[in-house]
RNA sequence: GUCCCCAUCGUCUAGUCAGGUCCAGGACACCGGCCUUUCACGCCGGCAACACCGGUUCGAAUCCGGUUGGGGACGCCA
């Protein structure tokens, strides 16, 4: 294979969706794999809709995913000469032409033949205009937009697709498109093929949303006199009712940003997009960097649509179940040190975090969040579920209090001796504590389940959690003390 | 209306190119059980799909044709 460059080419529009970093995604992989090269490029040629705040969003976005690109970005306004320049050699070999038909006048005939549910295409008389007719109109003042002179011969445009197979067209149905507005400014579908062929991109790999611009792109690269690079057209995401998944009618949902803001890893988010769209023939579901990128290929991309199976409203998932179960996968199997500063940042954010978890606390830092990760979500929960474990502000789930405290009158009682026994425990640690605690529930003749549970939730505020006696070496002689002394204030409400 | 793409559990999918080993395998979700002081993890089990109709064949999820369904494109957007 020739050298392989591959090219991410948003348009700063919105922020970075799920749809395009899967996209840049599959062609970060296929670069990788390859020891390829991928592009940024940012195409901003449309003025009115592309923001700065916009492109920030998207390399933020890409930054977070860890989706490194090799050269720009670039800037496709950057190279507007450039494009212009090819709209005029194409004009003067006589492979496009000025078209003098209005605006209005076409999209008349176009309504008209929607009305009517008949087909449309640009038939009109431009194209064989003489040159002494086209000085005349210019002469005038009349404006024009360059189409493309789409060769007029039996047969199709065809190619391999890389995903799909063979795609053919046939040359009676490409019309001749645009490719310059009448305001001078080159369209999508040339500027498009000019950076590609720039950049000297060999594979364009993007959505089957892109599938009908092929055929008239090949036919620009043909008149170009350019090779024509090799395509892969990826299957599109919808949602649950089979509609595009897009910002506008499913917000941030949609957006890489919220993964980040909701304490996603973010190769959890790569692995869970990566399979909206691909497998490997063994069932692996869950992959490495490195894995990924040695068995990533074009040709097991599907064929089909997939949907992003996510349920507004629905109370137990905010997102894809099996986004959500990836991250959990992540969340509580990768190395401890990979997903520390995560924890640090977003316990920072949330104002619980103290310099001593990077110094003398470090180790039982590392140790309390991996004790409690297994049990959570995303990295979020640390700060929420774990709150109790990094200060001494939580809140009490009502169900676990009614359960496990008010049920028990006698625990008004019990926990403040138990306090004293562990206070009193020359060394202290999950082994003292478990024997101080059973030997309790014994001379009380009641089962120690009462006392654990009791435990849990008035130490840690909650229901469920870690191993008891984890829990109490964890958060130390002293704050089990305290918080047991004030079991009374769970009664008072 | 025209053109293009697609069709396996609720969802993501394996199997389709080289038909039999598939009364269809895995994952998520869901339901049961085990483990356990709780919950989670883990483990065991369950529910659940080849869109339809024809054809080819000894044999079809797989090949062919049609139907239906879904998606995309049809811009002086990208």
């Amino acid at each position: 294979m020739t050298d392989v460059r591959v090219r991410f080419p948003p348009s700063p529009t919105g922020y970075l969706h799920i749809g395009g970093a899967r996209t840049a995604l599959y062609n970060w992989l296929f670069a990788k794999k390859h020891n390829g090269k991928l592009i940024l490029r940012i195409e901003d040629t449309d003025a009115d809709r592309s923001t700065q705040e916009s492109i920030d969003g998207i390399i933020e976005g890409l930054n977070w995913l860890g989706i490194t690109w090799d050269e720009g970005p670039y800037f496709q306004t950057e190279f507007a000469d450039e494009h212009v320049a090819c709209a005029q050699k194409l004009l003067d070999e006589g492979k496009a032409y000025k078209c003098f038909c209005s605006k209005e006048e076409l999209e008349e005939k176009r309504e008209l033949a929607q009305a009517e549910k008949k087909d449309y295409q640009y038939n009109g008389p431009c194209r064989n205009l003489s040159t002494e007719e086209v000085a005349e109109k210019e002469a005038g003042g009349l404006p024009y937009v360059i189409r493309f002179k789409t060769p007029k011969m039996d047969g199709v445009v065809d190619f391999d697709d890389k995903v799909l197979g063979n795609v053919a067209r046939t040359y009676d149905d490409i019309e001749d498109f645009v490719i310059v507005r009448s305001n001078g400014k080159p369209l999508y579908l040339l500027c498009n093929v000019v950076d590609d062929i720039r950049d000297r991109i060999s594979h364009v790999i993007r959505g089957q949303d892109h599938l009908g611009n092929t055929a008239r792109q090949i036919l620009i690269y043909r008149a170009l006199g350019a090779e024509v690079p090799e395509f892969a057209h990826m299957p599109l995401t919808l949602d649950l009712k089979k509609a595009k998944i897009s910002k506008r009618s499913h917000g941030e949902i949609v957006a890489v940003q919220f993964y980040k803001a909701n304490g996603f890893l973010p190769w959890a988010l790569c692995n869970f997009l990566v399979l909206l769209g691909w497998s490997t023939s063994d069932d692996q579901e869950i992959f490495s960097r490195e894995e990924l990128i040695d068995c990533f290929t074009l040709e097991r991309i599907n064929h089909s649509n997939s949907i992003f199976n996510y349920r507004k409203d629905d109370p137990k998932f905010f997102t894809d179940p099996k986004a959500i179960s990836i991250n959990e996968h992540y969340l509580r199997t990768v190395p401890i040190e990979e997903i520390y500063l995560l924890v640090k940042s977003d316990l920072q954010e949330q104002g619980l975090w103290s310099d001593d978890y990077d110094g003398d606390k470090k180790e039982w830092f590392l140790h309390t969040i991996d004790l409690i990760r297994s049990r959570f979500h995303t990295i979020k929960d640390f700060a929420v579920l774990g709150r109790a474990y990094f200060d001494d502000d939580y809140e009490f789930e009502e169900k676990a209090v009614r359960k496990n405290i008010l049920k028990h009158e006698g625990l008004k009682e019990w926990f403040p001796v138990l306090a004293d026994r562990f206070a009193a425990l020359p060394e202290y640690n999950k082994d003292t504590a478990e024997e101080a605690i059973r030997g309790y529930a014994t001379e009380l003749e009641i089962k120690p389940g009462v006392l654990i549970n009791g435990a849990r939730t008035i130490l840690t505020g909650r229901l469920a959690g870690p191993g008891m006696f984890d829990v109490l070496e964890v958060l130390g002689q002293e704050r089990v003390a305290r918080r047991l002394r004030d079991v009374a204030k769970l009664y008072d409400v």
